[in-house]
RNA sequence: AGUCAUGUAGCUCAGUAGGUAGAGCACUCGACCGAUAAUCGAGAUGUCGUAGGUUCGAUCCCUACCGUGACUACCA
């Protein structure tokens, strides 16, 4: 008897699942790209399109990726997307960063393995085996990121290790070379004992460290002020070793200093009763108690610049230190701790350098490579400061008790504070005076030339600017070598005999040739002949055996990457790091080219922050926060985590765990059911139904204009970079405007209306559309989802990825303004509306909407606004009433809605077993239990629903 | 140690020429049972980091402090 009307009704039908099961989708999806060389046909179809580099600062080969690669490759891929699909041609070459001490220090922790030292082994063998490691990762890593849905030139990525890399960067330092920007210069550097090498400073870590601290006596032998004579200056310092390698104190000039007789002392101090010591005025009374003075009498006072001029003489002098110590001002001094003097060593600070050189003294080689006192050194030859394990050597004890001996001890204790350590071995560092190559911040203007390529630079967000250009005003020259094995050599002569750097452009030329052909290597592997060539004896030319820092390497990217592929473009359109690299990649880029090219090699630079934990605090694997990309790829899929990226404001640290994983997931489930609508109501879906806008009712011309304004929207935001904004607003627009809203009313019609019905198609063509817009504007974010979603809809003459699309023009047609704000006022009733149907609800009276039909109160304004549109249909009811006059006192009401009051009541009529409204002409047809509309729906049905 | 950021509902984020705050999600309750491990509706939720100050009034301005992060320095 019953008929099931279900068969009639037009519900929507997909293979599209709700369920994602995206960990096993994805790499359906990848394996689909890449027989479709997605890549490449990206590459042919855009040619000709206006370019978009975002030039890949590379990742370091070692290790497995963690969350921060995640973030930064899923940001650029969001980019390089987007700028794709709007029009660009957007070609991504990813890279590696290949030379250097981390890779080097793992091979060499291997030889240790083997009970080997790497001393011992033959530097062409050590180099492969570091390149062989490179080699490694790099394969490892490029298949997680790909996991992640990063589309770039995966086949042909650059590395700077390879030959043409090397050569490359041969060419670069020559450059330097050649205009006299590179020089060599004798100074003191953070030194590595255990790695035997200077480090950069980005590769130095500060720890806290103990030291001993110890109080020295300095005779004045002429004083600039009687009142100095015959007075000792007392100096503090926590590197006993340094003392041989002074040559001159600094003062403060603006500072008060007080000269002292000892009266008592305690037992354990080394102070007699009756010395004179000239301390700073402020610090007196902590260094007294270090030194154990317990009572003392002023003698004279002082200003620090009546002692500048003031010569002591070495505590040492008679034990063959016996040069004379002056006595400079020095704006460093400050009256923290200590005595207000500072013991200058040249070789062993730099604001100790830079006094010295200011007032010519001389910077004596004290302290070899292995951190042990030169043999010309007296006393203390051969004695190690540190030891080859990066632990105290003997020579502070050593100078220490020599200074006591010679009565020069006037306090020592042990001081926790922090201290310079390697990155890599974790070892304390020294400063040591040694030879090595600079670029200088001076020559051919570089400093000027790269704070003006700051300012012509876009930085997102701009305070990047700021901190990246305070940094460049105030760094000293740039270091660039290394005694290392595993890098670019440093390919120059230098004449053993003037000690000039030998330019030749022929010479590099040979040099860049052999790189070329055979790498680096042949650096160590060839005679030196080969590149000084005929018009030089290599008797007379010492050949540099550093290499380069890696800052430099990746510093050169942009000369073997952007300039050297046709398909690239100098410079970049964009650079895009951790907000650490202001200090190291795109600092040294900006150094590189601007003293090269002159000026910066990217229009733009953006930062991001660093990925925290759910707490905020840095992720730790010991606490259990640490989020593995890996494991949330295989659990959760790449899309996750890419909304994850998109959803987070990048401009400050992020944060991540569980819950807010989980969070990303609520918000995919909504897109994607979304989608999962539209391809289901646009089941057998075909261009004849389509409706012209003209003639489509308001509530799809209202869906058009939100369209536009999208469009206006993502447009603005891509080009922008703000995609978390970008991100917010598709989410609301899927979950408020489209599901809650407009899904929500025209179901009815989708489901039940005819085929021919004009509402109906009106409805499926702006499904379509939605469908198409949507799709694209979500590719760069869901590349998966958006790519699962159109292939589910793909007909034969539709192009074959997503990602081969973009975004869809907008006719500005579409835009309706009057329209958007007439719609406010309708949506404003439909919320009072349904105010009211919830209390008839709860009141048990009426289940669903299409029970009720209300009586609606209005004011004129809104009443002019639902001139023409049915009020039933908006309020997914089945009847209802609009009155343009004064509402009785029991009507509806919402608090901020004071016009609009209403009047609920239940339809009348009977439920249509078709389309369960409840309406007056059920039965009125044909079929007993059905409605007009349903009747002739039924009737007119061409086998749509099977 | 210093500098600079930052601290708004459980989560991600808005916001306020200074008048005790919002959106989505999560949560709770309800409806539907033809987007169904969906969909719709309603609701509660916050001493706007802490303590002072300026002001008639501060989440928004000032100061200090605390937490977190980044950077810089290393200082003898």
């Amino acid at each position: 008897m019953a008929i099931d009307y279900k068969d009639t009704v037009f519900l929507p039908k997909t293979d599209f699942p709700m369920r994602a099961g995206l960990p096993k989708k994805e790499p359906e999806l990848l394996a689909y790209w890449a027989d479709l060389e997605l890549f490449s046909r990206q590459r042919a179809e855009s040619a000709g399109r206006p370019p978009f580099v975002l030039h890949d600062g590379p990742p370091y080969a070692n290790g497995h990726l963690h969350i921060g690669h995640a973030l930064n490759k899923i940001l650029k891929d969001v980019i390089s997307r987007s700028q794709q699909m709007m029009g660009k041609d957007s070609n991504y070459v990813p890279g590696w960063d290949c030379h250097g001490l981390p890779i080097e220090w793992k091979i060499e922790e291997q030889y240790r393995a083997d009970g080997q030292n790497k001393d011992d082994v033959p530097i062409l063998e050590f180099r492969n085996e570091c390149r062989e490691f490179a080699a490694k990762w790099i394969d490892i890593q490029s298949e997680e990121f790909q996991r992640l849905g990063v589309i770039g030139n995966w086949h042909d990525p650059y590395t700077t290790m390879a030959y043409g890399a090397e050569a490359q960067i041969a060419r670069e330092i020559a450059k330097f070379a050649m205009n006299g920007g590179l020089y060599r210069g004798a100074r003191p550097v953070l030194w590595s004992v255990v790695e035997k090498t200077a480090l950069a400073d980005a590769e130095v870590e500060y720890e806290d460290h103990v030291s001993p601290s110890i109080y020295v006596r300095f005779p004045v032998v002429s004083g600039a002020d009687r009142a100095l004579d015959g007075a000792a200056i007392v100096i503090w310092t926590t590197t006993p070793w340094t003392i041989p390698g002074n040559r001159a104190i600094a003062v403060g000039a603006e500072l008060d200093y007080v000269r002292i007789r000892v009266e008592v002392v305690n037992e354990k101090s080394r102070v007699q009763v009756g010395d004179e010591l000239v301390i700073a005025k402020a610090l007196r009374e902590s260094a007294c108690q270090e030194m154990g003075i317990e009572g003392s009498e002023d003698v004279a006072l002082l200003r620090g610049e009546d002692i500048v001029g003031s010569v002591c003489v070495h505590p040492l002098h008679a034990k063959g230190f016996d040069h004379e110590v002056p006595v400079f001002a020095g704006d460093f001094v400050t009256i923290d701790q200590g005595t207000g003097f500072v013991h200058i060593a040249p070789s062993h600070g730099e604001d100790d350098f830079h006094l010295g050189r200011a007032h010519d003294l001389s910077v004596p080689d004290m302290v070899n490579e292995v951190g042990c006192y030169f043999e010309h050194v007296p006393l203390f030859a051969g004695m190690a400061v540190l030891t080859p394990d990066g632990d105290e050597g003997e020579a502070n004890g050593a100078v220490m008790s020599v200074l006591e001996g010679e009565n020069a001890l006037l306090g020592r204790r042990r001081l926790e504070h922090s201290y310079p350590h390697s990155w890599r071995s974790k070892a304390p560092l020294i400063f040591r005076n040694t030879s090595q190559w600079f670029i200088s911040m001076k020559t051919n203007d570089l400093r000027d030339k790269a704070l003006t390529a700051i300012s012509e630079t876009r930085f997102v967000p701009s305070q990047g600017q700021t901190r990246l250009r305070s940094m460049i005003e105030t760094r000293p020259d740039w270091c660039i070598s290394r005694q290392r094995a595993w890098g670019v050599p440093i390919p120059i002569f230098v004449h053993k005999q003037t000690g000039e750097l030998l330019r030749d452009q022929a010479v590099f030329d040979r040099i860049a040739e052999a790189f070329a052909a055979e790498g680096g290597d042949s650096w160590f592997a060839s005679p030196p002949s080969r590149f000084l060539g005929n018009d030089y004896d290599a008797e007379e030319y010492e050949q540099v055996r550093d290499i380069v820092d890696v800052w430099f390497d990746s510093g050169s990217t942009h000369a073997f990457v952007l300039e050297d592929r046709d398909d690239l473009q100098w410079p970049a359109s964009l650079y895009l790091e951790g907000s650490d690299q202001h200090r190291g990649w795109f600092h040294s880029s900006l150094l590189e080219s601007c003293g090269t090219r002159g000026r910066a090699p990217y229009d733009a630079v953006l930062t991001h922050g660093f990925v925290m934990a759910e707490d905020g605090r840095k992720m730790s694997k010991s606490r259990g926060t640490d989020v593995s990309p890996q494991e949330t790829v295989e659990s959760l899929g790449a899309d996750i985590l890419r909304i994850w990226v998109v959803s987070s404001d990048y401009s400050e640290d992020l944060r991540l765990g569980p819950e807010i994983l989980k969070h990303q997931s609520d918000l995919y489930r909504r897109i994607r059911n979304t989608l999962r609508f539209l391809l289901g109501n646009l089941d057998g879906f075909e261009d004849s139904e389509r409706v012209p806008v003209v003639e489509m009712p308001e509530l799809e011309r209202w869906v058009l204009h939100r369209i536009h304004a999208m469009d206006a929207l993502v447009r603005q935001t891509t080009d922008d970079f703000e995609f978390h904004t970008q991100w917010t607003a598709l989410h609301n627009f899927c979950a408020v405007e489209l599901s809650a809203f407009y899904f929500d009313i025209r179901k009815d019609a989708l489901y039940c209306d005819s085929v021919d019905s004009v509402r109906r198609r009106a409805a499926r063509t702006v499904l379509d559309a939605l469908f198409s817009y949507l799709t694209a504007w979500l590719a760069p974010i869901l590349c998966f989802t958006a790519e699962e979603a159109w292939l589910a809809r793909r007909s034969g003459s539709d192009v074959d990825s997503v990602h081969l699309r973009t975004f869809p023009d907008v006719p500005n047609t579409w835009r309706d303004d009057a329209l958007a704000n007439k719609w406010e006022k309708v949506r404003n009733l439909r919320r009072v509306v349904t105010g009211a149907l919830e209390i008839e609800r709860a009141e048990k009276r009426i289940g669903s909407s299409l029970q009720a039909a209300p009586t609606v109160y209005v004011d004129g304004e809104t009443a002019a606004a639902m001139t023409g549109l049915d009020l039933a249909e908006i309020c997914i009811t089945s009847g209802g009433t609009l009155v343009e006059a004064a509402p009785p006192d029991s009507a509806f009401r919402l608090s901020d809605v004071e016009a609009l009051a209403v009047e609920p009541a239940l339809a009348e009529g009977e439920k249509c077993a078709r389309c369960w409204q409840v309406l007056p002409d059920v039965g009125a047809s044909d079929y007993p239990d059905v409605c007009g509309r349903c009747a002739a729906a039924i009737n007119g049905r061409q086998g749509s629903a099977d």
